[in-house]
DNA sequence: GCATATTTGTCCGTATGTATA
DNA sequence: CTATACATACGGACAAATATG
């Protein structure tokens, strides 16, 4: 067994710190609002404050950081109009995907391959576990469409939308309802019913969307 | 007159610079392939190299810089791959932001005032200033979706393309034709007929998609 | 194939300006 | 209003990797 789930071995200390750093904040190690000192965080990631500042310039233009001229930077506070925004790209990106997914792309392997992720982890009632696997069933629904650019960008809208997740208290409200949704969505697709799970994912999105805002309803009367 | 289109006073000094690189690289002072030693690139742009590195990797994530690992960086050159894959994008993105544009939108303005520019433009035979002009018309039809998120992704692929532009000698022929093309585009949306709006938006991408690769093509068996 | 020069990658110390107690 | 803390930016240093003669 490779370490096919490892972190490659990072180019440079800047994009392994980033790797970190990334993993902290949708983690939820690191807190929405919180902010990061410069040198304490250098201190503690040992590592000199420059090479903190090129990773702080990388997440700041990725959307989970914030910078403020002169008073630094802290972790990003989700909005609900960053939450609309959000969804109303991932509509407009992952529908187009699938309804015009190519039969037996790789992709549709990995997406089944996530699928049982997430259903092994709700086994294991480990429902962060189930929202990783969730996020990586739809990286590969983008993969569908073959384009890398397209890609990389889902890639970021995700962090940010983690950011988001990491405010809701109950994650298994959150990830554990839609495991069957998506296997249906995957029987769908692997029938050659692309309609049908085009259909199936604007269902998805449009009730994952809605579960997120009441949660961030229900948070701002706090 | 205030100096609505002068770059904002740039909020860092690595912003700022980044700005700076990103026109000399879209510009086509910088070629592509152009190797960019980090002394000398600091010393011509008066700031340290601890700056200078921040900048680059905002560059390199942008895909306007390749970063080869103990080999510094150097201006991207534009693969067809790279067009493909962009042009993929744009009509995923530009055709949806068309066909389902709310009339009277703000964004049809900028759309107009970007349509006389280039006319003008083209009227001191300002090639150069047709481009920006054109992109100016394409960035204002991603506005129609009135996503941020999808607005800044779509800076990002047209500076890319512009590094793919840079690379074909006939600005004239790249940009002249398609005025009309946009004209006629802008009228059809005016009266309210996105669909023949979209209808319009596909050739144009089609024809320009066409052009560039086989620009790209006659370049390659040099 | 080797010795040398150049350049990147990383760190540290420090001066300056800005915000906050 | 002063003092303090911190971000910002600079320049110098040095090891490691790479390119050059």
């Amino acid at each position: 067994m490779t370490d096919m789930n490892q972190t490659p071995p990072a180019a440079s200390l800047a994009e392994g710190i980033a790797a970190e750093l990334r993993d902290r904040i949708t983690g939820g190690i690191l807190r929405p609002g919180q902010r990061l000192s410069e040198a304490a965080l250098a201190a503690d990631l040992v590592v000199s404050r420059n090479t903190l500042r090129e990773v702080f310039r990388l997440l700041t233009r990725e959307g989970l950081l914030t910078h403020l001229p002169n008073r630094g930077v802290s972790v990003a506070v989700p909005s609900m109009a960053a939450v609309l925004d959000i969804y109303r790209v991932r509509r407009l990106i992952e529908v187009p995907a699938i309804a015009n997914a190519r039969p037996r792309h790789p992709a549709i392997g990995a997406m089944a391959a996530a699928m049982a992720a997430a259903q092994d982890a709700r086994g294991r009632g480990d429902w962060q576990g189930v929202g990783s696997a969730n996020m990586r069933f739809h990286a590969a629904i983008v993969e569908l469409a073959d384009s890398p650019r397209l890609t990389s960008f889902f890639a970021q809208l995700t962090a940010e939308l983690r950011l988001a997740f990491g405010l809701i208290d109950d994650p298994q409200e959150l990830h554990g309802s839609f495991i069957d949704t998506n296997a249906d969505l995957l029987a769908a697709l692997q029938a050659g019913d692309t309609q049908g799970a085009a259909d199936r994912l604007t269902a998805y999105l449009d009730q994952s969307e809605r579960l997120v805002l009441e949660a961030f309803a229900r948070i701002e009367l706090r």
